[in-house]
DNA sequence: TAGGGTAGGAACCAAAAGTGTAGTACGCAC
DNA sequence: GTGCGTACTACACTTTTGGTTCCTACCCTA
């Protein structure tokens, strides 16, 4: 039983066109989510704070994604049924475990955005002369 | 100094518009990328296997989306120079340390699939009454 | 000599994603 | 009573993305 692949494969075959985690990479893959689910965590609750924090989003967007999140479990939304409105999201159980299995890709981003913004240079420079 | 924000934060405060993450998660988040990371760890290397092996990505995605890892210094090209064509794909370093960083992502994908998709149903349930 | 495999490039088109603007309905401060 | 803030929704519009089809150029097999 030789090891021909890396560690990190796992079990996650299922990458293939039925693969049920189409869907969890479509999610997470949409550039707000993962910024929202940051955010929040961050301690930013409310609409207008979201929007103000996260800049270039648009308010579509921003209550898109949040249904979103929400549809799939890892954001609660809180409406105080007041007026003016007062709405507040948080995370769910479920959304701080996603939080927790990203830290590794945003340590990672962190540790290696100069390697690849070199690559990209390199490559660009290699390819534009 | 207390901590209000959850350990995953870190330090990675960049979400912001003008963050330099952005770029990676714009690259990470176009629906083949992390599949290609993955299926070439997995060990298949050539053009036609993976387009095979990936099943729904079409001759354009796959060459661009190959283009776009290379570009970013995540996976290599090495072509043979030979006729008919042959050409390889090989993760780099850096390529293996991002699919390394994902580790708990795909898994947390395997293990709360099912929570996400009961999250959706109910979700379902609770808007379409 | 026709067809399939190799690894793509280019052009065109449809669909999806995202933007901006306007409007709802009300409260509060000036 | 004018205008800002709150949290949206709806519409039209544009931009981006992705898919389809056709093309190169050569090899091997039947």
């Amino acid at each position: 039983m030789k090891k021909e692949v890396p560690d990190w494969i796992g079990q996650v075959d299922p990458c293939e066109a039925n693969c049920p985690s189409r869907d969890i990479l479509d999610l997470i893959g949409d550039r707000w989510s993962l910024l929202l689910l940051l955010v929040i965590a961050q301690g930013v609750h409310r609409n207008g704070a979201l929007k103000r924090r996260i800049g270039g989003i648009s308010q579509k967007m921003l209550t898109q994604t949040l249904r979103a999140l929400e549809a799939s479990g890892l954001v609660e939304r809180r409406d105080f049924q007041t007026v003016p409105p007062h709405v507040e999201y948080h995370l769910t159980a479920l959304g701080a475990s996603l939080g927790e299995a990203l830290t590794p890709l945003f340590g990672w981003i962190e540790r290696e955005f100069d390697a690849v913004v070199a690559a990209r240079a390199a490559f660009a420079g290699r390819h534009a002369v």
